[in-house]
DNA sequence: CCAAAAGTGTTGTGACTACACCCATGT
DNA sequence: ACATGGGTGTAGTCACAACACTTTTGG
């Protein structure tokens, strides 16, 4: 009885305008032991010449999901491919956009895991990692993307905080050192060892690789993978 | 409203279309200790007859905001206004809806507090009220509500567990003994009696009324408040 | 042998739990 | 007086943090 076969019946109802849909990138790294965003300068009004996320327009000829024209949205501002993109959260409204009478934006975050190089694409004058937490409180940015960056660390830092690391956050081989301070940046704050390799293990997220990294000149660390 | 005032400076680029942006309710409430949610028996194809959240098309000429918009569909279709809903997640894609070629749903999540009287509105044959936890489980329902409720409940439970209560989450006066069972409610757990009320303490969310409420055929409870 | 970082054991503290107990009210 | 649920005190347990310590490498 629930059979969808007409495709382009017409919806019951006058046939409504749409809003504009966008879709923009909260990319995080560490550098230095400290959380960084990737924030692009505007060639365009609104904001022209102001720092913001970079994103781009949802196109339904091209997207089968919001979060695959996330993914293309990456390819084609930044050059890159992202691990494991994850929703912030939608927000929208009449007085958004000065280029649309109505506009929403969808919001996604990553964490880049290495030195994937990131570099300006399409439409995108430069690139610049800002101080996450101080980009946060930046009003100088586009539209309300500081509000959006905090949002985008909240999530990123509960993820973190309950040890949910995916495929993509760390490099494929690792160390707990390693894993701590990058924990660390992101939280900004110290962890303890003892308890963070006691969850770590109890987790049983992480198995060990029958190798050895050195570290610097002195005792190497044990190289884990993650799963 | 708002007055689309015609801010089309052509966008730079081609005009893309746009798809069918749609809101969606998880609305919650207690009943005998189960935590249930409100669904809808669907009047239209697709999925016609089969349970559904409640929800209606976004109107960008009559909603300021995705979140009024929210507020306005809980009107339409419930007849009630929602106290407090918060967003929990976007989600969308080219085969989500054969009504239209692309179509993606903002979900909203919001808690009754007392019984607010929830009645049929538009285009809604029928409204009711299921066991929430099953409903997250339940393939029947349409498209895949029910994955949108498990996302709700989780949602729901987080900001429970840290105990932060919204205005609307309770009535305007309650007992601890009722807030602790409408929260075991929700988590589907029992909560310690000393605990809980240390924390509630420690919080500080809620202030006590000098007034008393008899509870049944004993010893009264003090009756208290939000903020 | 020394420095420095990796990794482990030990102890104290604080939060949660279980349990017991007192309090206030209606019957 | 008693039953019932509201409210509080006490002791045991568990997780975490601080600290000390051992281990392993390069110089």
């Amino acid at each position: 009885m629930s059979s969808p076969q007409r495709n382009h019946e017409a919806p019951a109802g006058p046939i409504h305008p749409m809003p504009l849909v966008r879709l923009d990138l909260v990319v995080f790294r560490v550098e230095a032991g400290i959380l960084q965003v990737l924030l692009a300068k505007r060639q365009q009004a609104p904001f022209k010449g102001r720092l913001g996320l970079p994103g781009g327009v949802l196109r339904i000829d091209l997207d089968a999901s919001l979060e695959t024209g996330a993914q293309r949205v990456a390819h084609e501002r930044l050059g890159t491919a992202l691990p494991q993109v994850r929703q912030v959260l939608a927000v929208g409204g009449a007085q958004r956009d000065p280029r649309a009478p109505w506009a929403m934006t969808v919001v996604y975050r990553a964490v880049l895991s290495a030195q994937l190089p990131v570099q300006a694409g399409k439409r995108v004058q430069e690139l610049v990692w800002l101080d996450a937490q101080q980009a946060s409180q930046d009003e100088s940015l586009a539209f309300d993307h500081e509000q959006l960056i905090g949002q985008a660390i909240a999530g990123l830092r509960a993820e973190v905080e309950a040890l949910q690391f995916r495929p993509g956050f760390m490099p494929e081989e690792f160390t707990l050192p390693q894993l701590q301070a990058r924990c660390e940046a992101i939280l900004g704050a110290a962890l303890n060892k003892v308890t963070f390799r006691r969850r770590i293990e109890e987790a049983g997220i992480l198995k060990e690789v029958p190798g050895k990294l050195v570290g610097g000149a002195h005792r190497p660390a044990q190289v884990w993978r993650i799963a």
